[in-house]
Parts: structure tokens; C-alpha cells; sequence
DNA sequence: CGATCTGTCTACCATATGGTAAGTGACAGG
DNA sequence: CCTGTCACTTACCATATGGTAGACAGATCG
């Protein structure tokens, strides 16, 4: 027997739902529609009306899971901030320290590009979401934050890199990645097709010019 | 009197209207109105009523000067790129050589991010708009791109700056440019406010970081 | 077996949106 | 002065959207 819900108010944040063939709920595959369509036709652009049709569910569903399309996007923000501070964190813990630390968590955002590209897309969408959401996101993935220009500012302490501001540095890192893994039509304007083996030559050019940039002697 | 127009349809570019009084055309305050929503809504979230609303102007005002909502964007689009281009040949052509010219062109984007930031806003959303807007916007900074990457290429070959792919390196420089100048709810989780003087920091540290990551010797 | 609860669906609705059709006033030219 | 054109408006309209109300089927449980 599944835990008592709140009965009141439908219910604040599902987790539930009748279970398809493969055992995945409703609102687990609303979830996973949502993020998909939010983070490459944007949020204002994704109707619920196509998301159920792409669902084979009616819309009112969707709502009886997520009383308002506003609330579901709250959702899937939670949920992908989750799963990618989950990503990092790992990296981060199985990661050694100096240049191959950045080296790692580089290489594992990309590779989440490559594996769940709508989790760095969402991440896109977040600066035209504008500030509730934003908000909402980066709380969440604050602590890893903290933890990266900690780590910056040891190292560069340390000698092993070149003296930054570390938000700054980190803001930046942050844009070029982001950048580089999601504008893929201003990509496709560079020539670069939206493949995995120019995902894999972009990785290593900027994993190059990050190098350049910070390192000073050995790694 | 002003050239005869096309009678039959409308008018495909419209360039007139009724003059207001600082002698700005009706048409020229429609597509003001519309690049800053475009640039800071997104396209899908600007409505036309909202539009005119703000221009204390009726809808139909706007779709007698352009005959459909998407008419209006590829004109932003056309018109914004062209100012962009100007502004960026303007900087290439006094500019000098070696990295003061990169100096020299990022400088110039940091500025353009002061006086119009609605301009750079419409360059980050062409991502959004998908392949047909962003390839016409695409196609019309084309050039600039050539000269770009040529000019890296030359740089490198002369052993000035650390050989990269040019067209990745200049894509890399995009994204980070882009992001520092535009990102402002990601910004803001990072501590920086939108304001001039955190504008200058950030374009301070971009440049050192791309001046480690690029110049060799001397500049 | 009957009551209740859960998940989903059908039936609507108010509003907003892009767009069409048909005016209306100002003004220029014959 | 009259006619036509230009710039802009009022009147509509079809459609899509987020959301509400309520029915209905199946499971659960007393």
C-alpha cells in the first residue's frame, strides 16, 4: 500500500500514479514529457494540450498530477536539479584534485550532453524563465557552488592556477560549456553538426583552451 | 514625397508610417518595441496586443506594417543584425593587430551589452527560435564570421597565439561572451548584480582569461 | 455486497492570441 | 471639390490555452 496523500489539496508534489507496462508512473512520464518539451520548445511555448497528446493521456490528467503548469514546471526544475547536482557530485567525489578535478567535471557535463541533453537544455531555459525559477534552480544547486570556487580558490592558492576571481572564472566556464553543448543552431552556423563525435571535438577544444587558460606549471 | 510602394500586398519591408514627434517612423517604433520584448520575454511569450498596448497603439497598426507576427521577427532580426554587423566591422577596422584586435572586438560587444543590451538578448534567443530565424540571422553576421576565423587562423600561423581550431575557438569565445553579457538570473546566483560596474569586472576577467589562453609571447 | 477512494476521462469555460474585413479621417493631386 | 490613397482604427473571428466541475471505472475495504 502506497503512503497516505494529502487529501485536502490534491496534492502538492506527486510522486505517483497509476504504473505502465515498464513500471514507470504517470507523473514520472508527465515529468519526463515536461522536461523534455520545456527544455527545447521552451516553457510559454509547450502547451499542455500537446504534452498529453504526446502522452496519449487527456490534459486534466496532467493537471489531477500538477494542479497548474506552473507548479509542473516547479517540478521538473526540482527534479532535474536533483539528478544534475547527483551527476556533478559524483564526479566531483570520484575526481582527483588540481587540473584533473576541473578536467573531470568538464568531461561529465558533457557526457550528460550526450546522455540527457534536455537536463542541460532546462538549465538554458532557466536565464529566460526570469528570476522565481531561476531562483528556484540555482538555490538548489548552490551548494555546488560553494564547493566549486572553493576549490578554485585553493588551487589557485596553491599555485596550480592562474590567478581569477573565482565566481567569475566559474560564471564563465559555466557559460562557454553551457554554450558549447546547447546552441545548437548557432553550432550548426560554425559548421559543426549536432553529432557525437563533434560533441566529443568540442569537449577537447575546450578542455584545451580551459587548460591553457588556468593551468601554470605541472597539473 | 516618400517612394510609391507595393500596392497589391501590403508591403513586404516596410520602412515608414506616420512620423511621431522626434520624427520616428511608426513602423521604426514597432520594431524597437518588438526587438526589447522579443529580447527579454522571447518571441512565443510577446503578444502583439501586449505590443501595441505598450506603443499605445491597436493591434492592427502592427499587422498593417507587418503583415504577420513572424514578418515582424525575421525584420527584427534582419535589422538588428545589420546593426550588429556595423558595430563589430567598426571595431574590426580601427582595431590593430594581434590580440589587441580580439582586445580591441570583445571590448566592443561589452559596450554594445551597455548601450543596447536588447541586442545581444535577441542573439542569445535566436537559439531558441529554432533553425529558421537563427539561420537568417545566421547568414546575415556570416561574413563577420569569416573574417573572424581568419584572422585567428593567420594569428596562429604566425605563432601569436596558441593554435586552436579557429571556428571551435571562436564559438568557445561566443558562448562565454554571450553568457557573461546576458545570463542575469545566473548572474545574480553568482553574486553580481546587473549593474556598469559589474559589467566592467566581468569583461576584465574574460579578457584575461582569454589573454592566458591564447597569447603566446608578446602581444 | 456496498461504500469509498483513486486515477482518468468527458464536458465546458473564460480568456488570449494571431489574423481578416471593413471602415474612417487626413491629405494630396487633378 | 472630389477622389483616391495612406495610416490607422473598430468590429469580428477561429483557435488554442490554462483551468474547473463532475462523471465514471476499477480497486480496496469494512
Amino acid at each position: 500500500m502506497p503512503a497516505a496523500r494529502d487529501r485536502s489539496r490534491p496534492r502538492p508534489v506527486p510522486a505517483g500514479g497509476r504504473t505502465d507496462a515498464d513500471g514507470v508512473t504517470t507523473s514520472e512520464r508527465i515529468l519526463d514529457a515536461a522536461l523534455a518539451s520545456f527544455a527545447t520548445r521552451g516553457y510559454e511555448a509547450s502547451s499542455l494540450d500537446a504534452l498529453a497528446l504526446g502522452l496519449h493521456i487527456r490534459k486534466q490528467t496532467i493537471l489531477y498530477w500538477f494542479p497548474s503548469k506552473e507548479v509542473l514546471l516547479e517540478a521538473v526544475i526540482d527534479r532535474s536539479a536533483i539528478e544534475l547536482s547527483a551527476a556533478l557530485e559524483a564526479s566531483l567525489t570520484t575526481a582527483g584534485t588540481g587540473w584533473s578535478r576541473v578536467d573531470a567535471v568538464v568531461r561529465s557535463v558533457f557526457r550528460l550532453a550526450a546522455r540527457r541533453p534536455e537536463l542541460l537544455g532546462l538549465v538554458r531555459e532557466m536565464g529566460r524563465l526570469g528570476t522565481p525559477a531561476a531562483t528556484r534552480f540555482v538555490t538548489a544547486v548552490e551548494p555546488l557552488l560553494q564547493r566549486a570556487t572553493g576549490f578554485l580558490e585553493a588551487e589557485m592558492d596553491a599555485g596550480h592556477m592562474r590567478r581569477h576571481d573565482p565566481r567569475l572564472l566559474l560564471l564563465a566556464i559555466y557559460s562557454t560549456v553551457i554554450g558549447m553543448v546547447t546552441e545548437v543552431d548557432v553550432l550548426r552556423a560554425f559548421g559543426e553538426e549536432p553529432t557525437a563525435r563533434s560533441l566529443v571535438r568540442r569537449r577537447n577544444e575546450i578542455l584545451a583552451l580551459l587548460r591553457s587558460a588556468l593551468v601554470t606549471d605541472s597539473a
